[in-house]
DNA sequence: ATGAAAGCGCTAACAA
DNA sequence: TTGTTAGCGCTTTCAT
């Protein structure tokens, strides 16, 4: 058998007599119609189980999609997801949906996904960047009337709204916490790309509360990796020094597993944590892990804020928002310095 | 000043000097076309920075929008990220696009938005049902050629192709393996509703391997909860009984960490615990958790393939597809029931 | 209060 | 190899 086809307006119509405009007119709540006619035409619509084609209705109207562009580097991320969800919050009430595609920090992928959703016609673009990705092609549609916002990292060859977290400031106070524990010798657990925003900003917290707390930079203190494994091996290697750290500071949320998976796996009980990113079970590790939270949902919400203002015509000049981080002290983080008072200076 | 209209295939074809349908057929790699046609079409294309309007397009051709509709209660559970994952990795080789909204769990929003998605024209729609929604309506587009996937739970008033964790197996073996341990009183902390498609399922689990063990169902070490705190509240409560269970099923991700805290809080190390849902700390606590993994990013690629085969033109029966479930222990399920020997039967 | 005709941006079908 | 015409499903404009 063939597949019944999809109604249309003027089947609609046709079985009420009446014109396809009416119909329309009904449906929309545009102009008049007899109440007689109304009743006709809805019970009609609910007979032949009609819905009207959103994108047909697009094409008329010329007016943009109503979707909200999301490109994100993996969607199964906890941190995404949480980014998405603000952005759902804020714009389901102008009747916006989210259409999402993950780049895998693949600056074509990424380049594909836009270019897709500039076919779309996506109302808004949201974009977190990956490393090498160049956002030239956004200007013109931007310039068009098209909020283009970058979410978590800033993206390149556009200016346009941005909104991140305050990485440096909080990879600052975290190492700046452990400092004032004592700790001399303090090892840093990055993610990979080097190049990455965050990565990078982070490092840079990380060895200003150094220079603040009169420490020096070693970079054999440094490691990074790609995956929680990597980051497990990276601590064994940084614990396995002549001259150890007392003290770690994970980069984000995967790099943390690997540095606490390898702290219980050695047993080592004795070396003070704080970690980029919160964790659903951190508070009940033994130790508490002492985190620098973000907080993504927060910066999906102001996203989607930005976003909606530049739809309503705001043409101000771009603005970066840096959403604050927060020290979450549970434990981990306040272990003295007992080794650094051995084997520091 | 007014924006720039985004440039239409027309434009670039007076731009080049030639036909809409010979730009078309550039682009499409439709019928034939001359080198030096197919050059300065691409040039202008670039030039102007021309878009093609795929809803144009798709209303055209008359085939189906290049989306799949996707309904899940909450886009910030890793759990559903993880279903969108596997959805996305099988479907993107078709050109399919994500399209996702949250129900939060209410059947009145869920409605909402697989209505939005019927007059969008996905090409596929996937849903988590709500507790209490009925999906007769998408009998008819099913009928009409629209694959619909219920995913981790069944719909209701429309039979379709399902993919769902074996809750009830999973359940059992970890129950069973408490029972081996020499647990006699092993507490469900649950989610709720308890009308929950997962919930009951996990439930009749725990209640056959207490039947298969011998052992009495008493519903008093039954607790449910909606968030972790309850959890945490709930287990407190399930403690202090007068006659306490010596081991815990936590039932989902969330009661899990309500468990888990009130215990880390508690100092109580000689309570038994297995947990649904793999976490990523789970193996860094002390004990290690011992868990029932689900394989929420298989469930999203089974739904993805079923998906496929339909549009394929696949018209056998509607499968229901059941992900199995694994259980890793860690050392939490296998601590010896201390307790229950003192004050077992 | 309703309808007829034109057109949104694109492509199928048929020429040329 | 290229162009013309018609039409997808809907809404705008202008009549009636």
């Amino acid at each position: 058998m063939t597949p019944a086809r999809r109604p249309t307006l003027a089947d609609v119509a046709k079985a009420v007599g009446v014109s396809a405009k009416t119909v329309s007119r009904v449906l929309n709540e545009d102009g008049p119609s007899s109440a007689e006619t109304r009743k006709r035409v809805l019970a009609a619509v609910a007979e032949l189980g009609f819905q009207p084609n959103l994108m047909a209705r697009s094409i008329r109207v010329g007016g943009p999609d109503t979707t909200v562009g999301l490109v994100v580097p993996d969607l199964s991320n906890p941190f995404f997801g949480a980014v998405a969800s603000g952005i759902e919050e804020v714009v389901d009430d102008r009747g916006l949906m989210l259409l999402m595609g993950s780049s895998q920090d693949d600056p074509g992928r990424e380049h594909t996904l836009t270019q897709t959703f500039l076919a779309r016609r996506v109302s808004v673009l949201m974009v977190v960047p990956s490393v090498g990705a160049d956002h030239t092609h956004l200007k013109a549609p931007r310039a068009a009337g098209m909020p283009v916002v970058f979410i978590d990292r800033p993206g390149s060859g556009l200016t346009t709204d941005t909104v991140v977290s305050s990485n440096r400031a909080g990879a600052r106070t975290g190492v700046a916490r452990l400092i004032a524990g004592g700790h001399r010798r303090i090892g840093f657990v990055g993610d990979l790309p080097t190049r990455l925003y965050t990565r990078r900003e982070r490092m840079a917290g990380y060895r200003e509360a150094l220079a603040e707390g009169g420490l020096p930079y070693d970079r054999r203190l440094v490691a990074s990796a790609h995956h929680p494994e990597g980051s497990a091996e990276a601590t064994a290697r940084l614990l396995a020094l002549p001259d150890p750290p007392t003290a770690l500071l994970a980069g984000n949320n995967f790099m943390t597993l690997g540095v606490i998976s390898e702290l219980a796996r050695a047993g080592r009980k004795d070396i003070a944590v704080v970690a980029f990113d919160d964790l659903p079970m951190a508070e009940s590790l033994q130790p508490g892990l002492t985190v620098i939270a973000q907080d993504p949902k927060t910066l999906g919400v102001s996203a989607g804020r930005i976003a909606l203002r530049r739809m309503d015509g705001d043409r101000s000049r771009a603005q970066t928002l840096t959403i604050p981080t927060r020290l979450i002290p549970r434990g981990s983080g306040e272990l003295p310095a007992l080794n650094g008072v051995r084997s520091g200076v």
